[in-house]
RNA sequence: UGGGAUGUAGUGUAAUGGUAACACUGCAGAUUCUGGUUCUGCCUUUAGGGGUUCGAAUCCCUUCAUCCCAGCCA
């Protein structure tokens, strides 16, 4: 007999499956879609939405479309349009002939809404922004039916038309849906359909000055694409009965259902469009691929990989209750993909000079160098030796610390790959400065290992320093230094982590990177997981970026020394 | 003195009337040609109070806490 190992169903799975085991789906064909806002880039809390949508539709054997919800010209770009589908296309997902955009629909709407007006259900009101906030009432007490509410509907119909036609300024008249104005949900009380505004839309241009709203373009949307299952986030919980009424209006002829899911957080990290927005207009980061930004686009480029963030999300888990998930989850789960893909590869950030005095001058061997001890399939490289090397500075101290067993005076370790050494001499500069180490070498060593099994503790790795490549290495870590970002000083920018980047321009490299491409995963050994950067990495202009530290148990431990 | 939602280890998420668990974090230790990986162990959990039941995280009542909503944004 057969054990399945089965992963217990989410609530959205649960729904589904019950709905589909009832005959509630037409034609059994789950539809989904992802409906973001072009007015941003993506970011890794839309993963879980994307992930959600497409991976539902994708279990359940139906559809996902991708419907741009266009409905505010004002803020919505191109550029986001392009970048959108960028971000989704990388990360694996397809949508295949299903790429919607609100604004396919504005004719429709627009019909829609007439006859609303005809059936005595929508009128146009002239109440000022001010006004119709004042009618609205507050939470705990209830609004008051606008003058207009009665409006005869032959006139409803000339003043819609006009609004359309650009005879009204902005603000002047709006088309609300005449629902209570009692309601306790704020959300029925006549909400907006239609309102003015003489911008240019990316795709429709100058076609249109009246533009619908949300609550009025989403359902409608959903219900022409006939999609089955609406998913959005929790804040839009109380939207539901409008979403629910406009679903309803006679001929709209099909009625998906709305459910809601917590929305991402991750700590020391913001997930709003609009202070990413101002992060990227301060000058804060670089632009939206900037690798310290949680945006689609700078997880990219920082070098995460698409399958270790579907595995985070799933990871994650969906269900209704507001929470903050760890970072450090994001973080293992980099290292868990990375640490089977990544090449590995010999990079010295901070050199030290080791000379190895007893070992000839002039002289280069080749050694080969497995490529990922994760993964025999990866197979080796060639790596040079010669007698002048680089080490990593902290792999040296005069006077070790309890516990250290890297490399000081009269100590021997293993270069990787390559031969133990024993520690011999410090040179100093005038200020006492270590400016480099004598070594002597064991020939016995070749290849990282000796007949007599001795143990070593420590292993370094090094560049040989004729052979070395520079290039500039950037350190990156959280952009935000607390945990809540702001929840100190109500300011966020007073958070930012001053060390969120580090330049190190003065690494040597091992000469094989010099073949290095961004979207090659790379382990710089015992320094983290490295991609050459997508924007400025150059042919003999190496720049690589830190996508995560390895994790590290010895500076823990060296610190609690202290 | 409005409406809508939600409370399970430090953080996420399971268990849907039958032994509270998995992952991450943290802490120990073993292994290791990366102080990485891998492996082992440990720590800590049903918001409070009542009730129903042989038996409650789960059902009922109640209290408390937290989040969302008063754009002509989405």
């Amino acid at each position: 007999m057969e054990r399945k190992e089965e992963r217990s169903l989410n609530f959205l799975e649960r729904i589904i499956e019950d709905d589909l085991a009832n005959g509630r789906v037409p034609d059994n064909l789950i539809v989904t879609r992802f409906p973001p806002e072009p007015n941003g880039y993506l970011h890794i809390g839309h993963i879980k939405s994307i992930c959600l949508n497409f991976g539902l539709a994708e279990k359940y054997g139906g559809r996902c479309h991708l419907r741009l919800d266009d409905t505010n010209p004002e803020k919505e770009e191109i550029e986001y349009i392009e970048a959108i589908q960028r971000d989704i296309t990388w990360l694996g997902f397809d949508w295949g002939d299903h790429l919607y955009h609100a604004s396919d629909y504005y004719d429709q709407l627009h019909r829609i809404a007439v006859n609303l007006i005809e059936e005595g259900m929508a009128y146009v009101d002239s109440l000022t922004a001010e006004q119709v906030k004042e009618y609205r009432g507050t939470l705990t007490t209830p609004g008051r039916n606008s003058p207009d509410r009665d409006r005869p509907i032959e006139e409803n119909l000339r003043l819609f038309e006009e609004m359309r036609q650009g005879k009204h300024p902005e603000g002047s008249y709006v088309l609300r849906a005449k629902l209570d104005m009692a309601s306790p949900n704020i959300n029925m009380r006549d909400p907006a359909l239609y309102r003015i505004k003489f911008a240019s839309h990316p795709r429709t241009g100058d076609k249109w000055c009246i533009y619908p709203m949300y609550d009025f373009t989403h359902p409608i949307s959903d219900a022409i694409e006939g999609i089955t299952h609406s998913i959005c986030t929790l804040e839009f919980e109380d939207h539901r009965p409008a979403y629910d009424w406009a679903t309803s209006i006679d001929g709209i002829g099909h009625t998906p259902h709305q459910y809601e899911f917590a929305r991402l957080n991750i700590n020391y990290m913001l997930m709003s469009k609009r202070r990413l927005l101002n992060l990227v207009k301060l000058g804060i980061v670089s632009g939206w691929d900037d690798p310290r930004m949680p945006t689609i686009t700078g997880i990219r480029r920082r070098g995460y990989s698409p399958e270790s963030l579907k595995d985070f999300v799933a990871r994650v888990g969906v269900a209704k209750v507001e929470s903050v998930v760890d970072y450090n989850l994001l973080e293992f789960c980099a290292r868990e993909d990375l640490n089977k893909r990544a090449k590995r590869v010999m990079v010295v950030l901070d050199p030290l000079k080791l000379v190895i005095t007893n070992y000839p001058e002039g002289e280069t061997e080749w050694f080969d160098a497995e490529n990922n001890p994760e993964d025999p399939d990866a197979g080796t490289r060639k790596i040079p030796f010669s007698r002048e090397l680089y080490i990593e500075r902290e792999d040296f101290m005069e006077v070790p610390p309890k516990g250290y067993h890297r490399l000081y005076p009269g100590n021997e370790v293993r270069l990787k790959h390559a031969y133990y050494v024993t520690c011999t001499g410090v040179i100093k500069d005038a200020q006492g400065n270590v400016k480099e180490i004598h070594c002597t070498y064991d020939p016995q060593s070749r290849g990282g290992t000796t007949e007599d099994k001795r143990k070593v503790k420590g292993t370094s790795h090094w560049v040989s320093a004729a052979h070395a490549i520079e290039g500039e290495i950037r350190l990156y870590d959280k952009l935000f230094s607390a945990e809540y970002p702001g929840a100190r000083t109500g300011n966020y920018l007073d958070d930012l982590n001053a060390d969120s980047l580090v330049v190190v321009s003065t690494a040597k490299l091992e000469p094989s990177l010099k073949d290095a491409r961004p979207g090659e995963y790379l382990q710089f050994i015992r320094n983290g997981y490295f991609m050459a950067d997508s924007r400025d990495h150059a042919e003999g202009k190496p720049v690589f970026n830190r996508t995560v530290t390895l994790k590290d148990s010895w500076s823990k431990k060296a610190a609690k020394l202290e």
